[in-house]
DNA sequence: GCATATTTTGCAACCGGTTGCAAAGAAGTG
DNA sequence: CACTTCTTTGCAACCGGTTGCAAAATATGC
């Protein structure tokens, strides 16, 4: 068993308190005391119970990083920030795959069993309820790469996916696509709808714009290439919109199969703008997410909280740009 | 502030034994005391708070995650298969980013601090000693994915490096490869160590061979694309094989940029059959990792020592096998 | 040197649970 | 119905810390 700080007063001579002082920071200790119970304390390997002080402190530093994201490689990289990030505040990240059969409702008391100071969700595809149950529960919450609306129920960063959608419909436009298509993720993520809505709005006041749709099963390579794998059976449009840059490579990699060729015979533009899409043998055109700052302003808003449970919730949206790669054909 | 046992105990007009008991499976409890119980805490929301029975029973169902692999594609997966299994046993993955800079020391003093029942390492890269360093603080870990010696001080799963050198090796040869080169992960790993050993025995009895390795700064695509560059600039051998296969994407890339054709000019293979290596736009020829059976296997390993924490140290190690692709050249 | 202000220290209660033990209650036996 | 045995329950101490409060120690002023 580990040493405890009885036995460390012990050794010293002390009081438990005069332990306990010297290893809170801000309480009053005199040096001699201090260097007195830190000799004790390093003699005997003592280092204090974080649990149990988290139960007369009512904190853990524990926050649940919630995804359900583990088959899109920009994830790895947001789970990379996330860490890094949390860890640099002296927080520990309690990690929940919420896979499609585990029961949300289970995460939320899992969670509360375990006094996380925090919850992070970091997911595109889950429904704003299911933040909104943590808000309920009484734990201060942040939903990164969420939709924000203009009254967000909870704390929201990501971008503006309406917009996202616009712009992509803009760039195909002025490429001098006719035939356009959207190929989404799932149907019920909010990033899908957004992304599809933009889309659809800005090429509605277009004319002479053949428009379709269609939806992958979730944000992977392997949807993405069903789907269009499917797609080409019939008959394919001039140019596709995908949902995510996983999905576009799954795509690319169904066109190059059936013989047509990119930019050539179809144009694709995806978005996030992942690492891999810089790859030379990738080259995807896409809309680049700003990865790096959604994260560090969740961290942010999420170390905010934790002083200031009652805050009223924000929703911080931040621009995305085209990156022009070998996607699309070059304007007429 | 969250429900406690004491308000439910008095709710339901009992002991807070009573209550206690009525959560803890394999208590002494009559049915009518387990239905009074379960209202009361039903109507007041109540659920125990995990950290606090952890005190007293000596469990945190906390089990610490420690990778330092954030950039390899591999190991989202490998976080996918943790986190879903260490959750199918009721147990909670704390996630330890361990970055170049991050003190070694301090993640096992703070796993230490947050009483995790135990720890996984999960890393090609990361020093036997430093797995070591938690059995030596009295905490139970497998090292996954790390080098498996005759005698191992800690419970090790993964491959036999040794012998994926041999195989790739053996591949090339076959193939009528006669200037051949190893291109490997940061020089410290195990992995790469391990790899290149038996590449070489493999090689060295074999004529007329012509044998040259260098290696890339971390298992990445970017440091693979970064040292194949420079290889280029000088006189490129016929075949490669490289200690991962994201590092063999970053080589292909660099290949691609400089005119050269895989696998009519250059031959490579990798190591992993990550799920990017299968992707038509890549097709890249590679060893397969059995990383759902290293994960598994890991995870029954950590859950046998938790019942039993002084097992004896053993190493588990899985076959792997070649996936042939495109990007070697036929056989002679 | 003494009275007073300030700092340091220890006591004891508490955080939210668990558990050994003994008393109370229920069930079984003749 | 009394007696034994088994089950259920509550008491109280404990897990490893924190913290308000008052006593003890030290510093300050005159």
């Amino acid at each position: 068993m580990a040493i405890t700080l009885k036995e460390v007063a012990k050794r010293a001579g002390v009081s438990r308190s005069a332990v306990s002082r010297t290893f809170t920071d801000g309480a009053s200790v005199s040096e001699k005391m201090r260097r007195k119970v830190e000799k004790a304390a390093r003699d005997l390997g003592y280092s204090p119970n974080a649990l149990a002080s988290s139960l007369t402190t009512g904190r853990t530093k524990l926050i649940g990083l919630v995804s359900n994201n583990f088959h899109n490689p920009i994830f790895l990289q947001v789970f990379d920030l996330f860490t890094r990030g949390l860890q640099d505040r002296g927080l520990r990240p309690l990690l929940v795959n919420l896979s499609d059969e585990t029961d949300p409702e289970a995460s939320v008391r899992m969670l509360r069993q375990y006094s996380v100071d925090g919850v992070v969700v970091a997911s595109s595809t889950l429904s704003p309820d299911f933040a909104k149950a943590f808000r309920d529960a009484g734990v201060p919450v942040v939903h990164s790469f969420g939709r924000s609306t203009s009254a967000p129920q909870v704390h929201v960063v990501g971008i503006d996916n309406v917009e996202c959608g616009r712009m992509a419909a803009r760039t195909l436009l002025a490429r001098g696509y006719k035939d356009i298509a959207f190929l989404g993720g799932p149907e019920s993520a909010t990033s899908t709808q957004d992304r599809y809505k933009g889309f659809f709005q800005e090429l509605a006041t277009a004319p002479d714009i053949n428009l379709s749709h269609s939806f992958a099963e979730q944000y992977s390579f392997d949807a993405g290439r069903k789907e269009m794998l499917r797609l080409l059976r019939d008959h394919p449009a001039e140019a596709y919109f995908c949902g995510d840059d996983v999905l576009s490579i799954g795509v690319l990699s169904a066109i190059k199969d059936s013989g047509l060729r990119v930019p050539e015979d179809i144009g694709i533009i995806g978005l996030n703008d992942m690492e891999m899409a810089r790859w030379q043998n990738i080259d995807l055109t896409t809309i680049h997410q700003p990865i790096r700052q959604i994260v560090t302003s969740s961290i942010e808003l999420m170390v905010a909280m934790l002083d200031e449970p009652d805050r009223y919730p924000e929703g911080r949206v931040f621009p995305c740009s085209i990156v022009e790669r070998g996607t699309l054909r070059p304007a007429p």
